[in-house]
Parts: C-alpha cells; structure tokens; sequence
DNA sequence: ATTCTTTTGTAACATATGTTACCAATGATT
DNA sequence: AATCATTGGTAACATATGTTACAAAAGAAT
C-alpha cells in the first residue's frame, strides 16, 4: 500500500509532505457499488485515490441520473476539495466502480498544506483544472454526440478503466448511467453487434473493434 | 471606474491587495460581441470584471456551437486562472454580451498574490467553485431538461443579466446558442406566445409570465 | 418606388429517442 | 423438475427534434 502511494505521488510531491501525508490519513478499501459521497453531503475528508476506479454522478431533480466522469490513480475530487474549503455540500455522487483504496485527508491538513506546500497548492489547483476539463469533456458528449456515439464512447471508456475489453454491465446499467432507457441501449448495441463492432453475451459486452 | 471596483472589490480583498490591484491591473472596455478569450489560446491575463457580462460558449469539433454560462460583475473566468497557472491552452470563448469594463490581471501578480495573500486564494478557489457548480449547472439543462424548457430558462437567465424583461435576440442567434436550428426555436416560441406566456416582435421577445 | 436582405411563420417530412408490451433465454432458488 | 427473477430481443407506436422548402413581413439600401 505505503509503495502504491510512493509510486503514485513520490514524484510530485516533496518528501516533507509525503511524509505528512502517511502519518495523517487513513487508507480506506472500497468496493464497486459503495457510496463514498453523496448529493448534499458535508465532507470533512479529502480523498486521494490510489486504485481502482470511481465514477462520478449527476443526478436530477426528479429520478434522472447521468455518469459525469470516472476518476482514477492519482485523482482527487473536485467537490470534496470546494466543500473542504468552504462547508458546501456535495453536488455529486461518488460510487466505487473498481475496487480500490483511498487516502482521506482531514480537511484542516488540506488546507494547511496549501500554505506551507508550493507542490501541495499546484496539485489541488491541477486537479480542480482536470476537473473543470472533464466536466467539458462530459458537456461535449451530451450536447454534440447523438446516442449511438455516446454508447461507444461509453464502452470505450469503461473497457480502458478495466483495463479489459470485455465489459461487465447489463443493458440497464448503461442505460442509468446515459440516462437513457433499457430498450434503446438493446437496439443500439444489436446494432453494433450486426456491424461487427462488439459481441453481446449475457452480463458482458466484448468490445471488437475500436 | 475605480469606485466601482471597491465597490465590487472593497468587501473581499484587505487594503494592501486592492492597492496593487488598482497599480499593475489594465481595465478594458468591451462591447457586446467582442472575443475576449478564444479557443486554443494561450492567455497571459486573468480578467476581472467590473460591470457587463460576458457569455462562455462551448464549440464541438465541427460547427456546433453551446452557451455554458455567464460571468457578471465580481467574476473570473476559471479557464484563465488554469491557463495563466498551468500554461495551457483555453478550450473555451468568451465574448462580451452586455458592454462593460474588465480588469486585466498579469499572471505573475496572479500566482505571486496566491501566496501573499490570504483573501486572494480565498477569491480564486471560489472562483474555481462557482465555475464548477455553473457547468454542472449547464450539464442538467442539456441533460435533464427539453427543448422547450432550455428555451425558458435561456430566456429568463438572459433577461436577468440584461435587467430587462424585453431579450433583443434574433430566433437564429438563440438556436445558435443552445446549439439546435432556427426553425425549431420559431416554433417552440410561438407555442409559448400562444400560451401567453411570451410576446414576440421582430427581433426582440417579451418575456410576460415567469 | 423598387429591390434586396433579414427575420419570422409554417407545412411536410425524416430521424432519433422514449414508451409499452410481450416473449424468450438464462441462471438461481426451491 | 418446477418456479421465479433477471436479462435481453423485438415490434409497434408516441413524441421530440432536425431538415428542407417556401412565403410573407419588415426594414434597409438603391
């Protein structure tokens, strides 16, 4: 565990602080499917991730739901640093897709360090910036990709956070997280099987060609 | 100019910061339509603005074109402060919709002052925060919301910064914004004039019950 | 007055996506 | 083996949105 967080943040941060970082925050296991936050929740921690995956949601109003980004080895959450700073809540969902482990920072180091670290202050403005680009990323594919292209763009992504090209969700799993219904991810992927690109199996979808 | 800038200012920064503010920063003004900030640009400036308001639009790799939000008085733009710390490129525009003054901040003052002063690292993470929960903001409406509703919703946040309930907007530059074609703009407006809700002239609608 | 351009209205149609309903296949449970 | 729950396939239809085409109205330019 101590070489994982060596081998994922030695390089970026200065010994003082990697030091500060082993004796103050807890290593928490996580599996696929456990809330680590949750819309209107005040966060006293700040995560850094690992291993594994975690996606984050956006969740409407009323029943929608939409799968915004994934987050990975040596990612932190952007929400958690703004609630951290400043008693906000939570404006996501964040739920363990790979099982991994984080790192929790209490929230007075977060931003104790930001005065006492040149490397800590860069790493929390950097990841505020690769959110914020993200979440671009997320505006791109909803306003400009129509269903089909957003469903590839799916595959394509979950197959690269596996790392594996077979993909294990159901038809009603993606349909959630595109905010879509069951029925039109079924006659997409048919779609896609009768072009050659994927195979569909029972519980899995095998991606063939990119 | 400078009254408005304490005005804006006065309550958030202590005295010392204000000074050298008023000393290294250049104001510019700017009429509506004016390209502030463009794609693939690289920004050596981090705007403030004074009075006005400036549109950010979202550009798909061919041709499309989204609205993302506005920026009013007492706002910086998220990409800027990326972009002046990080050295990249900006992937968004922005451009002047309601005329008005903004303060032109060099980026070294920028990155000096996060260390100097406390008051101003408070300003650019809020900074950063307000952007985020303005695009999450943005994702729910192309998300979550129709055509018609987007429509409204474009209609009061437009009215809102204009402090006018007439919008002098043509049918094309409002399906150019929300990223859909003319003639469906036309026809969702004209069911909402039916309705009585709007009432539409040529090159400007009303806006009569909210 | 005539011509031209911009803006808006509208019809008719194409396509993407959402909905409902039903069935078949699979695997788990009893 | 019988039953049940989950998953996926498909048809048929509803609706939202996009497209093309054309005309009328308003205003600008000549």
């Amino acid at each position: 565990m101590e070489e994982l967080f060596y081998k994922t943040y030695g390089g970026i941060f200065e010994e003082e602080l990697l030091e500060e970082i082993i004796q103050v925050s807890k290593a928490i296991d996580f599996k696929e499917g456990d809330v680590l936050i949750d819309y209107n929740q005040y966060i006293k921690m700040m995560p850094l991730l690992l291993s594994g995956a975690v996606k984050v949601m956006r969740e409407d109003y009323d029943s929608g739901e939409l799968l915004l980004y994934y987050l990975e080895r040596g990612d932190t959450c952007a929400m958690s640093m703004t609630c951290c700073l400043g008693e906000k809540q939570s404006e996501i969902r964040a739920i363990g897709e790979v099982p991994g482990v984080i790192l929790m920072i209490p929230v007075q180091k977060m931003s104790e360090w930001i005065g006492k670290y040149k490397s800590w202050m860069s790493f929390v403005f950097e990841s505020y910036n690769n959110r914020f680009n993200e979440l671009l990323n997320a505006v791109d594919t909803i306003a400009f990709m129509d269903m089909n292209d957003r469903l590839l763009n799916y595959l394509f992504e979950k197959s690269k956070i596996e790392n594996n090209t077979i993909v294990y969700k159901t038809h009603q799993d993606i349909a959630k997280e595109l905010n879509t219904s069951r029925v039109v991810v079924s006659r997409l992927l048919k779609a896609l099987e009768t072009e050659g690109r994927i195979k569909l199996n029972r519980n899995s979808i095998e991606i063939l060609v990119k």
